[in-house]
RNA sequence: GCCGCCGUAGCUCAGUUGGCAGAGCAGCGGACUUUUAAUCCGAAGGUCGAGGGUUCGAUCCCCUCCGGCGGCACCA
């Protein structure tokens, strides 16, 4: 809804008496006056463009009403307009700032004069000027010259309010962005997380990967897939939910350090650290157990908040906290899973507790609703919780030390889990029991049990290193860096109903 | 899927205990050579999310639907 101005319908050609022209075609008709004027109003190019801070940095020092002579080539869009007649000023906007222009009548002449100043707000111009302080201080450039580089045919948000409606800020990102320094300025920050974070392991000897996103079994996570079909195959093929089996074979293959930043989509409800599709990064090392990873997770966190200038309440300097998960839910519910391996016992601990215990959960369904409801929560600083039940760990390897128990952890960081790693199962034969397992659940009628994938099976059979893997969300990752709390504030263009 | 709140001009928001719907910004016409949300004068701009119902009369009350937000459910 609220999508279609009337723009199409917009008259065109029709000089006749100033009638209420909308807004839409007000500018149609700026459009035609320009092309009847000979200017082409989407020129291809504008060389030589200098980024609006460069331009600010080159006169930091300038003085209250000082003049110069540096002449600078800027480009961008027109954001504000005061005065008309004989002087006006414009305030110019690129990705880098914003500049004010001084349009005067006696540099211009009248012509151009008129021209700049019935340029519309939201119209993308070049320019060149000299730089001078204004009385008041401001930094501006006078326009010796301009070019319209492109004519907006629709009106900009309210320049000083912006754009606040949240439903048109997610549809129409653009109109966000041009709205708002801080959404630009957050999607650049979002970019530079995942540049530094790729820096990181590239500098830690990981090479980037691409691995398929339709994949013909999908697997490596807990969620109900998208499906698709290929054509010319006739098959099903299904949109990724993790990149971890394809990234294993990849270790057995050899290449031993392997990361891949890239979409996984789940078929699942949305929330406001859920989008269906996301951002993940995963990586894999041979040689290394969980405890590796998590050292490496906490470092990497680190570089990338120091990198971006991270400056949020909570504190991400290693070494974070390091609990056991069944140690994490006894301190906050008092109740032991590890002594209520039964569901029914469990359910009777908790029961006993004035918990609410789901009747059709199954005893992994009911630490995991422990876990999420009770203990999630309450992890604002960073922690790692470490050693989780077989049960709800199909690819990890059994715990050295614990029985019943895998070597895997989940990093949580403003209630929010953010990694999930494992020391990576490489017995064959257990992960074959462990698929086996999971088609008895898949066969009671669990939509997310993993399907038995051949192929992986096989790979491991070819053997596999002892090997360290993690996932970490990235979208949740920005949200942490940026304070945000909602995924959709730093997914360009969330999930919507149509 | 369930519950609650919300949807008024291009944008930001008022408002109507049910009686021709208002402002600011933007836009249009005009004045103005140092402005910073420029100022001043003038004239415009609306299917009040959509559909139905109640009523002499509905933007307002009722129902259904669409969309958004929050919560629950689902969901590593």
């Amino acid at each position: 809804m609220g999508d279609d101005g009337p723009a199409g319908a917009a008259p065109v050609g029709d000089d006749g008496p100033a009638e209420a022209l909308d807004v839409f075609a007000a500018r149609r008709q700026k459009l035609d006056s320009l092309r009847a004027a000979g200017i082409e109003p989407f020129p291809h190019a504008f060389d030589g463009v200098e980024p609006i801070a460069s331009v600010r940095a080159a006169h930091a020092d300038l003085a209250q009403g000082e003049e110069t002579e540096s002449a600078h080539r800027v480009a961008g869009r027109i954001a504000a307009r005061r005065g008309q007649g004989k002087m006006a000023f414009l305030d110019l906007v690129d990705r880098s700032g914003r500049i004010q222009l001084q349009a005067r009548a006696d540099v211009l002449g009248p012509e151009r004069m008129e021209r700049l100043i019935s340029l519309d707000l939201g119209d993308l111009i070049g320019v060149d000027g000299v730089a001078f302080s204004s009385r008041r201080g401001e930094l501006t450039l006078r326009v010796d010259g301009f070019t319209l580089l492109a004519k907006s045919l629709r009106p900009p948000p309210e320049k000083h309010h912006g754009l606040q409606d949240v439903e048109t800020r997610f549809r129409h990102r653009e109109l966000d962005l041009i709205a708002s320094e801080e959404a630009r300025a957050l999607f650049i920050t979002r970019a530079r997380v995942i540049s530094e974070a790729r820096r990181f392991l590239d500098a830690e000897g990981f090479i980037e990967v691409e691995t398929p996103v339709l994949q013909p079994l999908y697997g490596g996570a807990a969620a109900r897939p998208f499906t698709t079909h290929h054509n010319a195959l006739d098959r099903t093929l299904y949109l990724r939910i993790a990149t971890e089996l394809y990234l294993k074979r990849l270790i057995v293959g050899g290449l031993e350090r392997v990361y891949e930043i890239g979409k996984d989509f789940r078929n699942e409800g949305l929330s406001h650290k859920h989008n269906p599709e996301f951002t993940m990064l995963e990586w894999y090392e041979a040689y290394a157990d969980y405890e590796d990873v998590a050292a490496r997770a906490e470092r990497l966190v680190a570089h990338v908040a120091e990198q971006i200038g991270y400056a949020g309440e909570i504190d991400l300097t290693p070494p974070w906290r390091r609990e056991t998960l069944a140690g994490a839910i006894l301190d906050r519910t008092g109740v032991d899973i590890l002594a209520h391996r039964e569901r029914d016992a469990l359910a009777a601990e908790m029961s006993a507790r004035g918990m609410v215990v789901p009747p059709g959960d199954t005893w992994p369904q009911l630490v995991d609703e422990l876990l999420s409801k009770h203990v999630e929560p309450t992890l604002i600083e960073p922690i790692f919780l470490l050693d989780y039940p077989v049960e709800l760990s199909p690819f990890a390897k059994r715990h050295r030390s614990q029985p019943g128990l895998v070597e895997r952890f989940e990093a949580y960081i403003g209630g929010m889990e953010v990694a999930n790693a494992f020391s990576e199962l490489n017995d064959p034969d257990e992960q074959r029991r462990r698929f086996e397992e999971a088609q008895r659940h898949a066969a009671a009628g669990d939509e997310e049990a993993q399907p038995y994938d051949e192929a992986f099976i096989q790979a491991l059979e070819q053997g596999m290193p002892p090997t360290g893997g993690i996932g970490i969300g990235i979208d949740r990752l920005v949200m942490i860096m940026t304070g945000h709390r909602s995924i959709r504030e730093v997914v360009l263009f969330p999930a919507m109903r149509d």
